[in-house]
RNA sequence: GGAGCGGUGGCAGAGUGGUUGAAUGCACCAGUCUUGAAAACUGGCAUGGGUGCGAGCCCAUCGUGGGUUCAAAUCCCACCCGCUCCGCCA
């Protein structure tokens, strides 16, 4: 959410950025309504003092049993403006709230102006890619070593879910646990573990709701499934006013994300890229608004980490315009050589959200003696395991079909450093 | 799922429908005293918003939303959350 406060001052600056992110100028009209509710509310406050100074003479006249009538007439007549008052503020409050609420953050001004992908600014990139005769894609290397299956995970739970077995399951506990222990041995932060449902509340605080809600998985009891643990992870500081002195918060969890891929039919239709379920590492950091900028090169930094620890080839990418999120202010995207598609796919995406997540949740911080001001967010995959696992498969492929095991996850794997065919008892996934 | 109890400021904890944004204690900050510290004493100490150049003034908020009333932390209703006991259960 935007600072209307900001948008008053600097209606120009609002249109201006919303145009760059392909949006029409709105700061006509929400500083019509704004101006529009101030004044309901000035003229609601007078007659709510008028009627706080008539209750409090009623009360010393009733105390001195002194007659009332005059005042009790006055406020027959205050009662029914202020309801209507009330009615017209709430109204202008609530159109308010719903425009701020459905617009997208600013872009950085380091963020390229963009149409989409195509127009993302490749900042650098790391590995050397090896050299695989004829590449086979990650489905078909994990169905012929009978480690993966699709058709047992249509038949759980339908298409885009994977099922995993053997060697496989083990090595993306591997690939978790690796980078967990990295984040919190290595780079300071604190492992939490969460709910993988939230309610709306949570959900509109880190900005999927109300706008995306067609993304997520509900439930009928009225809770969705985190598209991202960077939901609760983020909002455990809805609502708080954080002492200075414990910023920055750096948490990390590993979690299922849900996302109901809606509108992605088509796309990535086989395999593990793009399904409903999906393990990833989410690093969270709560930092003071001075520290944001560096925060996100530190963010990027650790899950670049993992990449080179794992030395899967990849690069940075800036995002530019359009295809930034909704509610981020600057992103790098990590994108990892796949061989069988001969390019580098997205496995992490870390967002610099400014205060407009903390906007949203009223997360603070005691910025002075009697001051608080409004944190900045960061979010970051780190990463998304899921398509580690493929890129390790597609990457460690050898010729046989076994796939290689990367050197910092063997002691993850007790020892092993080969997945080959397994002899298993599932005739179905092989 | 059944029965009961409870949600008030950073924490603890009062609060008879009427000058209560809310006693008191603790914590915290400033000051007095002291060589210094502690103790004691004095003062300060919620959040959001409106308005004003400004000191300030004003409004809202006692889990949330409605209602009753001239007036609600206080009465009524619904919901949410927490706790205890019973049942069920990993």
């Amino acid at each position: 959410m935007l600072d209307i406060k900001w948008i008053r001052e600097n209606p120009a600056d609002l249109d201006k950025a919303l145009k760059r992110r392909g949006i029409p100028a709105f700061s006509e009209k929400i500083l019509l309504i704004d101006e529009q509710r101030r004044s309901a509310m000035t003229e609601l406050q007078n007659l709510q003092s008028r009627r706080n100074d008539i209750s409090k003479q009623i009360g010393v006249a009733k105390a001195q049993k002194q007659d009332a009538a005059h005042l009790f007439d006055e406020m027959k007549n205050i009662g029914p403006a202020i309801k209507k008052f009330e009615e017209q503020e709430r109204e202008l409050e609530q159109e308010q709230h719903d425009i701020l609420s459905a617009l997208p953050n600013i872009a950085d001004a380091n963020t390229p102006d963009g149409k989409d992908e195509e127009d993302n600014e490749v900042i650098r990139t790391w590995g050397e890619i090896r050299k695989i005769s004829d590449p086979q894609a990650h489905y078909d290397l994990g169905e012929a070593l009978g480690l993966m299956s699709f058709d047992i995970a249509a038949k759980l739970a339908g298409s885009r879910f994977v099922w995993l077995q053997g060697s496989l399951a083990k090595l993306e506990r591997a690939v978790t646990n690796f980078m967990l222990d990295t984040h919190t041995e290595r780079h300071g932060y604190i492992e939490a573990s969460v709910p993988f449902m939230a309610n709306g509340e949570t959900l509109f605080g880190t900005g999927q709701l109300p706008k995306f809600s067609e993304d997520l998985f509900k439930t009928d009891m009225g809770y969705y499934l985190i598209p991202t643990s960077e939901v609760p992870l983020t909002n455990s500081v809805r609502g708080d006013i954080i002492p200075a002195e414990n910023l920055p918060i750096k948490f990390t969890t590993a979690s299922p994300s849900f996302r109901s891929e809606a509108g992605s039919a088509g796309r990535d239709t086989r395999g593990m890229i793009r399904v409903h379920q999906f393990t990833k590492v989410e690093m969270v950091h709560i930092v003071h608004p001075d520290k944001s900028e560096a925060a996100l090169e530190e963010l990027v930094s650790h899950a670049e980490y993992i990449l080179q620890q794992l030395e899967l080839p990849y690069q940075v990418v800036n995002l530019c315009t359009g295809d930034l999120g909704f509610g981020a202010h600057k992103t790098y995207d990590l994108e990892v050589w796949l061989p069988s598609q001969n390019k580098y796919r997205e496995i992490s995406s870390c967002s610099n959200c400014g205060a407009f997540q903390a906007r949203r949740m009223k997360a603070r911080f005691r910025s002075g003696e009697k001051q608080t001001e409004l944190v900045h967010t960061l979010n970051g995959s780190g990463l998304a395991v899921g398509r580690t696992l493929v890129a390790i498969l597609e990457n460690y492929q050898q010729a046989d079909g076994s796939i290689a095991i990367p050197t910092v996850l063997q002691p993850y794997m007790g020892g092993q450093t080969v997945i080959a065919i397994e002899n298993t008892k599932q005739a179905k996934a092989g």
